[in-house]
DNA sequence: ATTTTTTACTTGTATATACAAGTGCAAATA
DNA sequence: TATTTGCACTTGTATATACAAGTAAAAAAT
């Protein structure tokens, strides 16, 4: 296995980018300047403003010639839930992640409603359910799909605390660029009903989506259902 | 009035960008190299790069490290519906649009779930409620509230062919840049029960959706019921 | 005291250069 | 013939440098 090293201006978008999300610099905070960080980090400013932009382009900061660079807070999402999925998008305080199904390899012919391709047909499928709850209540089920290719150590990898996103992005430089969503509202079934303890006829969000990465031919899927009686989804876009 | 420069690594994107849309370089075609645009616009590689980054990011193109850019074709829209709303999302055929209540103006305390100021709440807003067929079949049962400020002839204008969306644009030079919206499954109430003619207890999905357009301060509101049992959500992000 | 100018910062644009690394094909080799 | 090697291309990363232009506050002039 060959580990491609991560590049340096990689390295420190992942530095402000915690920086960020952990609120160590907050909304209206300045970044230090360009030069300040190519001295903290002996880098050069193509290499810093390289990461500048990419945040930028993540909407964590906006910058303002003759200012600073501004941090603007948590980003805009992609689509419906945040680029960080659910975990970012509510907080992580209160919301716990019970597996139901641990991460495991299987064979599949489709994802949910969406076409594979023989490749990934051939290679299987790392699949695994997740409930998700917040403040005890449980609000999310989601069963994700993810083509079985050159992921190492994958399935023994915990996913109660971080988010998919987020390890896929940290561990293999997997980013998502983007993708494509259905959304539905239908009553619960009697497996949903049970999780959620919900009665029958209760309303249910359900989203099927394709995600897109960074990475050309490698996409993953999601069905995630969301009891929406207490949390609804906010999104910006 | 100081017309700024536009820099050349933005005439170059623009030049591209053209050549895309208008169909030059088709989806899977590979742009020239980075050298051959070099030569081509007199430029060096680091404001070529520039250039192709912000295809990039605009989903125009991807980049393969030892192969070229390959052209994606038009890239996404924003949101959960194309930012042209519904009716582009749909496509125009088959989609009728059915008027409830006239464009009226009137006073409002709150935009569904959101807040509005004071300003906006002196002014009064503009309420409409429309239903959209799909074969005549209802689909949608959106409801639109809009600040009452300077729209001259707007509630004498025809919401039935053309989009809310591209009437504010063309009109009055207000475009919609983003927003936030809030997501759930509900039941249907007597109303919506009516409107689209279910039973009681079917699920539909409820979106609310505050826009911010180009114009500082000047944000819309609507609230929209979908039933999604014929017809998904479909959206790109 | 008020206004203008200078100064010292900030980010924005652009060039020139170098090497690393992925891709695909032609040429050399077994 | 089949395989390997080398080469010529591609994009990726990184440095070093220079000047333009926006911002804000200090310094100088009125």
């Amino acid at each position: 296995m060959i580990f491609k090293e991560v590049p340096q201006y990689r390295k420190l978008y992942e530095k402000l980018r915690t920086l960020i999300e952990d609120g160590t610099y907050k909304r209206g905070d300045f970044l230090p300047s360009e030069n300040e960080l190519c001295a903290a980090h002996h880098l050069t400013r193509p290499t810093v403003r390289n990461a500048l932009d990419m945040l930028v382009n993540d909407g964590f900061i906006i910058r303002h010639q003759g200012k600073g660079s501004i941090v603007q807070g948590q980003p805009k999402g992609i689509g419906i839930l945040s680029l960080s999925g659910t975990t970012s998008a509510i907080g992580q305080d209160n919301l716990t992640t019970r597996i139901i199904v641990k991460p495991n390899i299987r064979s599949w012919e489709q994802a949910f409603n969406y076409e594979i391709t023989g490749k990934e047909k051939s290679m299987g499928c790392i699949y695994m359910e997740r409930l998700r709850l917040i403040n005890d209540t449980p609000v999310f089920y989601d069963i994700t799909m993810i083509p079985n290719l050159n992921l190492p150590r994958f399935t023994s990898r915990t996913f109660e605390d971080r988010s998919l996103f987020e390890i896929l992005r940290k561990h293999y430089q997997i980013q998502v660029k983007g993708g494509e969503q259905k959304i539905l509202a239908i009553t619960a079934d009697q497996r949903i009903q049970e999780h959620f303890k919900v009665k029958k006829n209760h309303p249910i969000l359900r989203l099927d989506r394709k995600m897109e990465t960074n990475r050309v031919g490698f996409s993953f899927f999601s069905q995630i259902y969301c009891n929406t009686s207490d949390y609804s989804l906010i999104g910006r876009f």
